[in-house]
DNA sequence: CGCCTATTGAAAAACTTTTACAATAAGGAA
DNA sequence: TTCCTTATTGTAAAAGTTTTTCAATAGGCG
């Protein structure tokens, strides 16, 4: 289903600014603050506030439409979210974050950390950072 | 090594702020902000300023003395770290974070992940969130 | 004990996020 | 299509967080 389709079917409605920020969270590969959503927009001749786009991004994650990640200087990104896993893997080079199948694996790893601490995993944060394959060719080949 | 003999090696000085910081850390089992840090030292007549506790955190983050963790509702927390691994998981109910070794199960699924997206890893973020052994039984009796 | 300078505190600046409220526009109904 | 209702927006201000500046202070070595 698409996100239109979905935001309506919530109630909400398709407004310019959210047309506007999903349109430019779906051409990038690299997670966006607030900021530089904003301010690729405005640089696009889009007419939008700041605000909309906090409201937006708020509402984008609330319906699962979109995802947070957590940038290694500290900032938080948002990128378009897909159905099922929600888990990204960061290139430190090029800054694109790419996601990965890690469920199965993780079951795994949670009933291990269950049984040592005796805790209920209810849920769970996890990012990887590393050097994507087009970047480790770009360093070789300069090498 | 005790944290002032590796200050002191590392070339930086016990200060008062410094000492108070890591003495209300090393005294609570729950992962303070630098504001809480900040209140709670003032409460107890501590006379530091806001300004230093963002800066020994951070110094003492640098130093690995400290470990920053990510709170559920999106604030950034600070428990003192042990030597060796820093994963933590936090418990919903009463917030306290408690270390556990994840380094050798973490190791396959980091193999995994990079067969399957062909990154170099080289760094990751994982937390995870549930509900404590004590939080566990309390909510049992009160059943 | 005294000196050198790392560190602190106060104030201001910079930056980020939220709130309030009148104006606008999305989209169902006629 | 046009009208009407109200969700959504934009502006401005407030609130909150983190960083910077610089003179005063105090840690710790000689």
């Amino acid at each position: 289903m698409d996100w239109q389709k979905l935001l309506t079917q919530a109630g909400f409605r398709i407004s310019k600014p959210r047309k506007q920020v999903m349109q430019l969270l779906e051409s990038t590969q690299t997670p966006q603050t607030a900021l530089a959503i904003y301010q690729q927009l405005r640089a696009q001749g889009a007419r939008l506030s700041l605000v909309s786009v906090y409201r937006t991004l708020e509402l984008f994650v609330s319906l699962g439409l979109i995802s947070m990640v957590y940038e290694p200087e500290g900032s938080l990104g948002y990128v378009p979210a897909s159905a099922g896993h929600h888990h990204y893997i960061l290139c430190q080079v090029c800054h694109r974050a790419v996601e990965f199948a890690g469920t199965e694996d993780l079951a795994g790893l949670i009933y291990q950390v269950e049984n040592q601490t005796q805790f209920l995993v209810s849920d769970h944060l996890l990012q990887f950072f590393g050097v994507c394959p087009k970047c480790q060719n770009k360093s070789k080949e300069s090498a």
